[in-house]
DNA sequence: TAGCTTATTGATCGTTTGATCAACAAGGGG
DNA sequence: CCCCTTGTTGATCAAACGATCAATAAGCTA
């Protein structure tokens, strides 16, 4: 019995063979944490051998930096195609701050801040890291520029803003691991401040 | 030849050992990050046999716990002090920022992002974690309250404008790790958004 | 001095990690 | 049809981890 007549594995090219392997690497982050990705956590999950593993990728540093950034940009995709719903740049804010500062901490808040701590010894992950986070500033810049221009937020120096939104939004993200003061007002109070430094009435941003 | 005449070792009290084996995971948690806070570590830095380390400890969860808080309260305390040398809340809160957002990422900067990466599967750690959180909140607000008794800060809600900047600095620091936008520049837009939040002149805070 | 408590040792167990490597086999080129 | 490149396997290595445990010896107590 368990003749390998119908089995019959397919040799498999590089090319997809590297996509699963990366398919994998990011859901593994995903579920379990960036130190879950392990050689044979995602041989396993794959369904090969774990030199396969090994053959394809160049290391597993490179392995958990590129399931980080998979990870991260899914995120930021997903944030963008939340706000398309409206046009005006307070709604859009306010939904990016739903999703990002969520009740529970969320599995992508425990990558990133995985992904700090690691990067400090890891530096094609750190590379990857900071890639990300000019994506985020980026597109936060990009937003207030857009209010700012329809005349819903006053005058201000987006980069600036969009660098102490980022830092306060991965602090919370930080904090909110440990279940430090994690009540409901906590994303009230973010609110509170996001207005106060883009000049519209404090409860501007409230979805 | 090795006699062990002379090197007769004492017999320590429990308390000594206890003592001995946190000091020793404080030091490794500092130089190399809480990861390297493992049981042979720590034997190895006493002089000690591993099983040494384990029986005094009740598992390296709270022995990395212990670490954490060490290494964190001794940087508080170490801020405090430094802060002793003036009385102007304005100039104190300076020196806090100066220490905290020094150019390259100190040591406990690491430990702090370690502990909440760790902090959301240890839970011994987590509550050291927060613990410690609460103390930098005490620390900042108590500050504030005092500038906006002596009249240098305008009437704002302390206990706010303490969380907002507990967030924003460990938002910094866990961004310094990967070394993302480390411009001298970083600390001044601190300073500045700092001061607006306390409304107080931009450069008020300059140390 | 005899005995008992217990700090201390060091070997050991069972896991897990990243990496390497000989061997196997799929499947395209000649 | 055969051969040769190479995707693929699975065993294996060396290192590290937390934890356990029998055995040793230090030093207080009777």
């Amino acid at each position: 019995m368990t003749q390998a007549s119908t089995v019959r594995r397919r040799r498999k090219t590089p090319a997809e063979r590297r996509d699963e392997i990366a398919a994998a690497a990011r859901g593994i982050a995903l579920a379990d944490g960036l130190d879950a990705v392990t050689l044979r956590a995602v041989a396993a999950r794959v369904g090969v051998a774990p030199g396969l593993v090994a053959h394809h990728a160049d290391g597993m540093d490179a392995l958990v930096a590129e399931a980080f950034g998979a990870v991260v940009a899914d995120e930021l995709r997903a944030v963008v195609a939340a706000m398309r719903v409206t046009d005006a740049a307070t709604a859009r804010l306010g939904i990016l701050l739903d999703t990002v500062l969520g009740d529970e901490p969320s599995a992508v808040t425990l990558v990133w801040v995985q992904g700090w701590a690691l990067g400090a010894r890891n530096e094609a992950l750190a590379a990857r890291v900071r890639a990300e986070m000019d994506a985020w500033q980026r597109a936060l810049a990009a937003e207030i520029v857009r209010g700012t221009g329809r005349g819903e937020f006053a005058e201000v120096d987006a980069d600036a803003v969009a660098w102490h939104l980022l830092a306060m939004i991965d602090g919370l993200g930080a904090h909110g691991l440990v279940r430090w003061r994690d009540d409901p007002s906590r994303a009230d109070l973010t609110r509170r401040a996001l207005a106060a430094l883009l000049g519209v009435a404090p409860g501007a941003l409230h979805g």
